[in-house]
RNA sequence: GCGCCCAUAGCUCAACCGGAUAGAGCAACGGCCUUCUAAGCCGUAGGUUGCAGGUUCGAGUCCUGCUGGGCGUGCCA
């Protein structure tokens, strides 16, 4: 339909070029927008306006204009000059529903494209260190990522899921020490407990594990534990392996798959930070002062330049996250994209300084970055602070296990990644029952109820004739689900080249609230064939895109509830 | 101090490249189950889009300045 609206335009617009009415070599993008009010028609154009100028004519005059110029077409029955100057289409019943042809058609392909072209595209998201279970912020970036990384597939790339993690610095170390005192069965409360420890009682876990010789298996790794309380390299691996094992577990309760772990000693043992601080001082933007060696990131918009090398010898942070980043240039994804809290913000002009710097081609903007505001927890009132340390803590998986796979992966993407979160586990819980998921999911559960039904009752779906029928599909709330269905597909190009998912959880509320208000007041299982059999195509139709909206989201589809 | 993000109904949030009368959910109030799942629907009420300017046919959206909140500003990650 929107297609059909933009040719007829598009000739429109080239007859009043020759015309002379607009100046001939005078581009323009034909902008048409779905209207927000019904009364406005179906769809909505306001080139009149944006072309007054040029024209050197007054909008609705031009509007009077490109209208007489449209061809004739049995899609359109009704155009209309509005406001300062809209061109409005109404579109004509038949011609919108066949919408519910191509998503039959389509099947779980609806809403699919290959804008993408194959692209190679690789998100990097979660990225936790393995120093303690994963808590609600690696949740919403686990969420964001994946749904990512789902809109990215769905729209012809070909995407690499990646976790990256330190595996062998400070942190692992301390780790190690935390579980070593645990082993030799001292408690945070002890004085000899290493100060800055873990004071988490899963470090008590590990301990335990650890002495009794268990074998973990993650997805990236397989120990079996010494019990040898003195080998701390022992312990060090066990711990490293143990948390990775929460971790996959975690991620595979909460359906977020990757397909690659890299790990930060890699950088090391191949040489990689070495040969990334060498084509750095090749390239001239470095310089050695209070016996450091640092990197001139104000060349490339940083406030201040930054340290590489302490004086201690060690690297800091940033130089083997710039050699990380050349690793993935080098494996040819020319789109990465880094999802990460926003309390990482200050790495993203380091490592493109550093990118830069290296002189190797890569491009200023380089890589993408999505950073997700800080989530807050709330729980019986009040907010649970998130301290590794003091062992206070809200686990991804204690969400899960309270509020649901489903209800924690809607909340957590639902929402804008600028806008901070607060994740009330009560509410949450307490409305459990009354849920926005829920209500998605019941649409789709009173479609496939309506849909048996048919079988059941002696009447099955006749696909044929209710396509035959489809312009008697003229009620208002059927136009509305229509022109949402014809959507889709854009909506979930524009979702993805903005990389944000929660427009499609927007849209998924749209039209299971058309879709509730059309199955209230539109009885389906009418006796009338012909009606009947349309209703039921339409029915198959809206299924169909609720479905694959979901499947974007990870979210279930039950077929009852 | 400087940098980034945010501020929309009582609460939690939407609003596509700047479009027409700013929309949902929760909470409040009033209705709808002898008919396809009431985890639903219909209706009422609720707003100077933080404040002040600017840009233009048109601003929640863009620009400037303020106020308030979050994060960052390590030879931590």
């Amino acid at each position: 339909m929107k297609e059909t609206l933009l040719e007829l335009l598009t000739q429109a617009l080239s007859t009043l070029k020759s015309e002379g009415v607009i100046p001939q070599d005078h581009e323009v993008e034909i902008k048409l927008d779905a209207t927000r009010d019904k009364a406005h028609g179906d769809y909505a154009c306001n080139l009149a306006m944006i072309l007054a100028k040029p024209a050197r004519m007054a909008p609705r005059q031009l509007a009077d204009r490109l209208i007489a110029a449209l061809p004739d077409s049995p899609a359109v029955s009704k155009v209309e000059i509005a406001g300062p100057g809209f061109i409005n289409f109404f579109a004509a019943t038949a011609a919108a529903a066949q919408i519910i042809e191509r998503v039959i058609e389509s099947g779980e392909r609806f809403g699919r494209s290959d804008f993408g072209q194959g692209e190679s595209v690789q998100v990097e998201f979660v990225s936790a260190n393995p120093t303690g279970p994963l808590h609600v912020g690696h949740g919403r970036g686990a969420v964001v990522g994946d749904c990512i990384a789902r809109l990215l597939e769905a729209t012809g790339h070909r995407v690499t899921r990646e976790f990256y993690y330190n595996d062998a610095g400070a942190q692992i170390t301390n780790l190690e020490r935390s579980v070593s005192a645990r082993i030799k069965g001292l408690e945070p409360s002890d004085p000899a407990w290493p100060e800055d420890g873990y004071r988490g009682d899963y470090i008590a876990d590990i301990a335990h594990a650890y002495r009794q010789g268990e074998t973990v298996v993650a997805d990236d790794r397989r120990v079996t534990a010494k019990a040898d309380p003195e080998d701390r390299e022992a312990i060090r691996e066990f711990a490293v392996a143990y948390l990775r094992r929460e971790q996959d577990l975690d991620l595979k309760a909460f359906d977020v798959p990757f397909d690659v772990y890299f790990l930060e000693s890699s950088l090391y043992s191949e040489g990689k930070v070495a040969a990334t601080v060498e084509r750095l001082i090749e390239g001239g933007h470095t310089f050695e002062a209070d016996g450091a060696l640092w990197l001139r990131t104000t060349d490339f918009g940083d406030d201040k330049d930054r340290v590489m090398r302490k004086r201690d010898g060690d690297y800091t942070y940033f130089v083997p996250d710039v050699a990380y980043h050349l690793d993935k240039w080098r494996r040819g994804f020319t789109t990465v994209i880094d999802e990460q809290g926003a309390d990482h913000h200050s790495t993203v002009t380091r490592v493109r300084a550093g990118l830069q710097a290296l002189g190797v081609g890569i491009p200023a903007g380089w890589p993408e970055y999505v950073l997700h505001q800080m989530v807050t927890v709330m729980r019986g009132g009040e907010e649970v602070k998130l301290s590794k340390r003091a062992g206070s803590y809200v686990t991804l998986r204690d969400l899960i296990d309270e509020v649901g796979r489903d209800a924690t992966r809607y909340f957590l993407v639902a929402r804008r990644v600028d806008s901070q979160l607060t994740f009330d586990i009560d509410l949450a819980r307490a409305q459990s029952n009354d849920n926005p998921v829920y209500y998605l999911q019941y649409a789709h559960a009173r479609l496939c109820s309506v849909l048996k039904r048919a079988e059941t009752q002696g009447t099955p779906f006749d696909q044929a004739l209710g396509l035959a029928n489809l312009g008697l599909l003229e009620d208002p709330r059927e136009k509305d689900l229509l022109n949402r269905l014809a959507a889709f597909p854009e909506q979930v190009a524009r979702a993805a080249k903005s990389r944000e998912p929660h427009q499609i959880a927007q849209y998924l509320q749209e039209l299971a609230a058309e879709f509730h208000t059309c199955y209230n007041a539109v009885k389906v299982m009418v006796d009338e064939p012909d009606m009947r059999n349309a209703r039921l195509a339409l029915a198959l139709a809206v299924r169909q895109v609720l479905r694959n909206g979901l499947g974007l989201l990870g979210l279930d589809a039950p077929e009852e509830m």
